[in-house]
DNA sequence: CATGAATGAGGGTTCATTCAT
DNA sequence: GATGAATGAACCCTCATTCAT
């Protein structure tokens, strides 16, 4: 099914090579992620991710040239899975047509999900001597959440002027990040009520300025 | 052989050794800061800590017993001079006898500034996403923190009961932090208005719960 | 199973098979003539040699049972090819019938050729100052060529005993390929002269122990 | 002795730290010749030295940043005391009023016993990937050979054209200086053998040129 | 036979900690 | 009490070699 044609034949054993690459690359970041969640980036190390994969040390660098560059890997996929959280999150909210606890409902448990879906994120983008490597694959999350982020105060709040949108938007943002890590540590118990908590404090940050859908919106 | 009458002598030599010992620790201390702020926690080599004290590596450890301890005392001094920028802000604020507003005013000003004034300290022990390393030494100031925010809470909440009480001051004090970094960094003509908002956040959080001080208190 | 006639089928799938194996051993020996020339031995590695003869890595340990056994056998083909080049230079010479100069000449020159135009070969196993783990992978060389050499002096100076005689072998070797790496490197120009020198070199060694043919041959 | 002013007491231990330091360097130069002539620079563990020179791995890094510089420094020492050997070697020479072979007695001898106290000059120096700063150490060793040489050809032959002279400098530096491994590796017992073929060899190249001091010089 | 991912011992190097001076 | 050389475990990474496919 995968290629029956002359020179297909040399394709099926590429392939396969190829998935089994990308499995072992899947596998390294799903180690490293768990790792680095558990230790912080400096004091995980290569031999810790190595047995967390199932592997050798030395396999390791058949597929990263080395530490860093996993740690990059493994951002640029977070960055790829949270721009989809981002997406569902962003669009399923129909800015304008829902009650402000709605739609921090709507925003809001996508992101959390992920977050806590991937404990490792954080380990990552919050080291003291982040690389300008992880800076970057950082940035357009960023700057796609604050886009976003924007977009829904314009839409509910078309008068507020765009230097008063933009530090809303920020301190937003920094609110939600901040809590995050909150609601990733604590025990699945303790959760429903950080995640309530933090969408209270959005809320309380937020009514003042786009409690309402505009009038006739 | 220092001590030879009956004790009045005796003790001059060794409160001046005393003094010479916490000046040493003072010196360590300061160093260990500036070190930490540059580089981190983990990049942080002890050598680097003496140099930057002008003593000698194994001096360090006549101090301290290790690298955490260090890390450890510091976040103690930290809560110390902390407290005495907060000694003020929290003793004046009466907490009972103040509208919300100005019960922020007081307590997020001094704080702030010495945030402000203290800009590598932040950096180090107060980041919203704590490394686990970190996370003992800087246990000490959160719970020195959160012993007072609850406080403030039981004194104009009284019938608030006390898990909600804890859960009210951990997300306040975790807004609070998440907000610091982006004050520090934020140049001098942003701030005004990041400190506003800041305030904002936090009475938007918290007005449900203590707005108004206990009638008759 | 591929030889099932009596005899004469089976063979050519086994030659056939046989030279393709020796065409890929040629493959692997000029492979790591290449690289070992660029990088020295140790600096070499298997992969290397491998890419460069455009196999796996797996592969190179069907016709070689390891790194050393790579060097070994380039030495060996080293002593063939040269033997090739010697053949004429020592068979022509026709030891006993020439003056020194002459011989001198048909010795000299065709080696002096073959190293011009295997500078990278020679980098590796002729060089004055052979590293330690060389030396084994050299031997056959050196001792094909000094039984030649002994074979020559022992053929003009029958009387000389056998240790003076392997004593001046082994010093002329050592003269000539002292002198090889400077005629390779030197430039075009400079060639004829250097060749020259090595050769009135290699005549004052030499002129007092067998200057002449011995008397009636 | 060493200091007695008031100030000079400070002195002492300085002098008697940094005097012991110097005794380490000697002892991991002494230990990393030994190696490097025992294994060649590459086989050669950081380990090995350390192990040689008693004590661990890491004091190595305490005196040289990493094993290049090691040789680097090891190379520096060498061609200091090379230097001295040559000073004699040519200072003893009165090139213009002694027979060939006595002056070939005063210029071979300290440098070939030099080599011979020193058998890890040769690992050093005869590296297949010989970086830059080692290619510098050596140039002043080789040009104050090659001009030493080409003084003493001048003084004798002082007819012989200037190109002429440097090319029959090069060429006897480097006659020598492919006879020395054999001397140096040779055992005890063949070395007188050698040392006297090497002096065969250097008069038979060297005696149609410069075999006479000048008529009446 | 070919492949190339997997292995794992071992290399150079760092650094928290100790200890002789 | 101060010093800083010494320690050695542990780190990241390489590479000769093997083995499942």
């Amino acid at each position: 099914m995968t290629a029956r044609t002359a020179e297909g034949q040399a394709t099926p054993p590429a392939r396969r090579r190829q998935a089994r690459g990308e499995l072992r690359m899947a596998q390294i970041l799903d180690a490293s992620a768990a790792v680095f969640a558990r230790a912080g980036y400096e004091k995980t190390t290569t031999i810790a991710i190595a047995a967390e994969a199932g592997i050798s040390p030395g396999s390791l660098y058949q597929f990263f040239s080395n530490k860093e560059a996993i740690a990059q890997a493994l951002a640029d996929r977070f960055v790829t899975q949270l721009r989809a959280a981002h997406q569902e999150a962003f669009d399923s909210a129909r800015f304008t047509a829902l009650p402000l606890d709605g739609l921090l409902d709507r925003m809001v448990d996508p992101i959390v999900a992920f977050n806590v879906a991937n404990p490792g994120f954080k380990a990552l983008f919050a080291r003291p001597d982040m690389p300008a490597g992880l800076t970057d694959a950082a940035r357009p999350i960023q700057s796609a959440m604050l886009g976003r982020v924007e977009e829904m105060i314009a839409a509910r709040a078309p008068r507020l002027p765009a230097a008063e949108r933009l530090l809303t938007a920020r301190v937003a943002i920094q609110i939600f990040q901040a809590m995050v890590p909150l609601v990733v540590t604590g025990g699945e118990e303790e959760r429903p009520a950080l995640i309530r908590e933090l969408k209270r404090a959005l809320h309380g940050y937020l009514a003042p300025t786009i409690s309402a859908p505009p009038a006739g919106g």
